[in-house]
Order: structure tokens, then sequence, then C-alpha cells
DNA sequence: CACTTGACCTGTCCGC
DNA sequence: TGCGGACAGGTCAAGT
């Protein structure tokens, strides 16, 4: 914040929308998140939407650019497939700075956005409630489920128009701290239920974040270091293993609306 | 309408 | 070692 950008390189015109013109040279006033969304505002009045979808990355290249794109076993914790093969659009910054916009599988996109589709852009995302804002409450969870009792749940959680940013490691480390099944209808849950899960999703949600997220493979932070969330998974890639809840029940892996879902079957009902 | 499937890409891993 | 298939954090559009 507070430089701008002097140039835009555009590697792979596929991962890239819009007119780069519009954003440079204009001083960056804000850079936010709405849902699993980057927001870049400009005080020109002009935007820049990012989504890194399953192996997107922004990279801060600090002092060397070659710094961030080492491919080694590097002992600072960088991933191995950071690498600058999947480098699609490169941002000169104003501070001699480089940010990159990374993806390996090209499903992440830069979006230049208008003054117009600024102010839509709220609509025009279609996105739900953040989970770690003052307004999802109990009460907040109990009307979005009223009003799609036949969802499942674990759909419903991953729906970006009912909670914004929820994705499918989140959606079942939730459900398992809410001890409910993947596989229960939204109309099904008991008040005490909903005001659980209410408040278990912003705690998995906040440990995540306090622990740098979940790199499963690409993902990383914006100086290449990886997040230890998945270290501390109870269900999320623990197919098989010994619930570490009931001792009981082994975590099983079913497909729910064509997602991988993780639970124990013995605690979770 | 609501849910599921396929598509988008590229890579890894597992079984044969 | 090679090859095919399944699967991967997300989200659309199309199909049922």
């Amino acid at each position: 914040m507070g430089q701008s950008i002097r140039a835009i390189d555009i590697v792979a015109p596929k991962s890239f929308q819009g007119n780069p013109e519009l954003i440079i040279g204009s001083l960056i006033t804000d850079i936010g998140r709405r849902g699993k969304h980057l927001i870049f505002e400009f005080e020109n009045g002009c935007g820049m939407l990012v989504h890194l979808k399953m192996s997107g990355q922004m990279i801060i290249c600090r002092d060397d650019p070659a710094d961030c794109l080492n491919d080694g076993d590097d002992p600072s914790g960088r991933l191995y497939d950071q690498n600058e093969k999947y480098t699609r659009v490169k941002f000169k910054i104003s501070n001699g700075q480089e940010l990159l916009f990374n993806d390996m599988r090209r499903f992440g996109f830069v979006r230049v956005l208008d003054q117009n589709q600024m102010q839509t852009l709220e609509e025009d995302l279609g996105l739900g409630v953040e989970p770690l804002e003052d307004d999802f409450t109990a009460d907040h969870l109990s009307k979005l489920l009223k009003k799609k009792p036949k969802s499942l749940i674990k759909p419903f959680l991953l729906d970006q128009s009912n909670i914004a940013g929820i994705g499918n490691i989140y959606a079942d480390e939730a459900l398992f701290a809410a001890m409910i099944a993947p596989d229960r209808q939204a109309g099904d849950l008991s008040a005490g239920e909903i005001a659980n899960l209410a408040e278990v999703i912003q705690e998995v949600l906040e440990k995540s974040l306090k622990l740098g997220g979940s790199s499963m493979r690409m993902y990383v932070q914006t100086d290449g270091s990886r997040g230890s969330f998945l270290d501390q998974a109870n269900v999320y890639g623990k197919e098989g293993f010994l619930c570490s809840r009931c001792n009981e029940g082994k975590i099983v892996r079913l497909k729910i609306a064509g997602r991988s879902s993780h639970f124990c079957p013995v605690c979770q009902r």
C-alpha cells in the first residue's frame, strides 16, 4: 500500500483480464479481501481482483527477484514447486520490488476493474457473510440454514453465497469440531448444533490464520513461507487414522457433492 | 429449483 | 521404468 505499479508483464494472457493501463501509475490505497478474492484499490477508483483458486500464489520479491524463484529444498521453507515456470503475471512496483502472480494450474486470475465495475463489485461477487465478522452469529447461520433446509451441510458450507471463504479443508475440520456428519441436512440441525457450528467455524479459521494457512502444496504466504495448519488437522488428510477425539472411529473419506469429505463416523452424527 | 457432474489445467501418486 | 487412472485447496456451466 502507498506504492504504485510501474509496469505489468502479462506472461500468460489467459490469466489476465481487463485493461492493465487503468491501474498503472495510480497509488494503491487499499489491499483487502472478500471471501477468497483479493481486492486492490487504486487512487483513481479502479481496482484489481485476484483469485488464487487451487494453485495460485502472490509472491513479493524483496531484493533479488531470483530470491523467490528458487525451486530447490530451501531451508527457509519455500515450496519446491514455487517456480518461475508458473509465473503468469509480473508487477513492477514503484519501490523496486516485484510482485508475482504464479499459478501452475491456471485456474486463478487477475482482473483489472474500471470505476464502474468497482462500484458494483460487492453485488457482482454474490458472496455471503464473512465468517470472521461480527454479523456472523448463530442466529445468522440459523436463518441461512432455514433458507436451504434440504441442502447437505457440507456443500452448504462450501457454497460461497452462504458464507464466504470456507474451503474443503475448513468445512471438514469445522464439521469435525462441531461433531456433525457432513451428509446431515441443513434443516435437521438442532439449535445447539447450529450455535456450536457457528462458533467452531470461527475457531477453525482463526487457528489456521495463526498458523499461516493450509499449505497442501502450492499455497504460501507473500514471503514464500508455508502455513502449518494441516499439521494439526483432525480429519483432512487423515483417512484411515484413529479419530483423535473418540479414539474409536477410523476417519473415513467419502465424496459428497463431488468433494472429498473426511469425518469420524463414530463421533460425528 | 436444487443437486450433481464435467470442465478448466498441470502435477503427483499409486497400482499394474 | 512406464503408463493409465484417480485425485488435488475452487468455481462455473451444463445436465439430471
